[in-house]
DNA sequence: GCATAAATAGAAATGATTTCTTTTTACATG
DNA sequence: CATGTAAAAAGAAATCATTTCTATTTATGC
């Protein structure tokens, strides 16, 4: 697992800090998702110095590159997964109980929720389906732009 | 529409206060999706003393009634639109320049992107696809709870 | 009209997240 | 191996959306 997240971070030209190393394998060791303050936590025990704010910059850069998962959760705080299936675009299914994250495979929604189910045996309280984007107007026109 | 307005309280057995009101007018009106405080500065015009709690506490209110949809947005900051098709449960396409919001009828994640395009025209640079609930462990255990 | 639970005001607290400035460090280069 | 430099981190402080709290007001059924 090091050697890989060492490969991650090369690739990415990113500098090999203990710090980022230790975040990244304290996420890789994790089975589900993580708060930044969790993760803080589990890092003050190997470092004596290890500030927040490191631990949200690390986190927030890493996910933007696409080395981890951001968690979109009902109760809107941060959340981070080290996804094991790599950094390709899928999405999860995550247990806001004992915090389990499982693969989703493309297909319909419905049928994904079925098939969810079916393999994990669980049970879909609320499930998320959002698009973001710019409309044809914004894409087209330069007026009317007001980014929130 | 206030008449679908006063009906929706009716049922739902919540007074129909002034401010209440106000609030989903100002919602009704609005073509894309609303911030609290944005609600709350419009409603200032037409009352002298309305709190910025009140406009938080009727619109938490309102969504998980479902009279009102919530708006996952990038920046995680809450955003609330009053949809016309119904509180039936369905999802959305948000630009996120212009606010506006268009409706998607349920089919294949792929195919919703693409159909999306084709009617309004924009352009999708995210979506969320996630499915929230209990794994199977946490559904039949009682061990492990550690809801977040 | 009156009782009562719901709703609101207004002030204050909360707390996750971000910003800022200074100091340290990884690493490419000579 | 020394060293210059840009990236990374520390630590303190600020931000600010959101929530909580208590006292007061109000809508509505009787």
């Amino acid at each position: 697992m090091k050697q890989r997240i060492n490969a991650i971070l090369k690739e990415l030209g990113l500098k090999e800090t203990p710090k980022r190393l230790a975040l990244l394998e304290v996420l890789a060791e994790e089975p589900g998702f993580l708060s930044p303050e969790e993760i803080w936590r589990a890092l003050k025990v190997r470092f004596t110095t290890i500030g927040l704010p490191t631990v949200y910059r690390n986190l927030e850069d890493l996910a933007n590159r696409g080395v981890i998962s951001t968690v979109i959760h009902p109760n809107r705080q941060l959340y981070y997964y080290f996804c094991t299936e790599g950094s390709g675009h899928h999405h999860h299914f995550i247990c806001t109980s004992c915090r389990k994250v499982e693969d989703i495979p493309e297909c319909t929604v419905a049928a994904m929720a079925g098939d969810i189910v079916t393999r994990a045996g669980g049970k879909i309280t609320s499930h998320i389906v959002q698009f973001n984007g710019l409309c044809g107007d914004c894409l087209t026109g330069p007026e009317g732009r007001m980014e929130v």
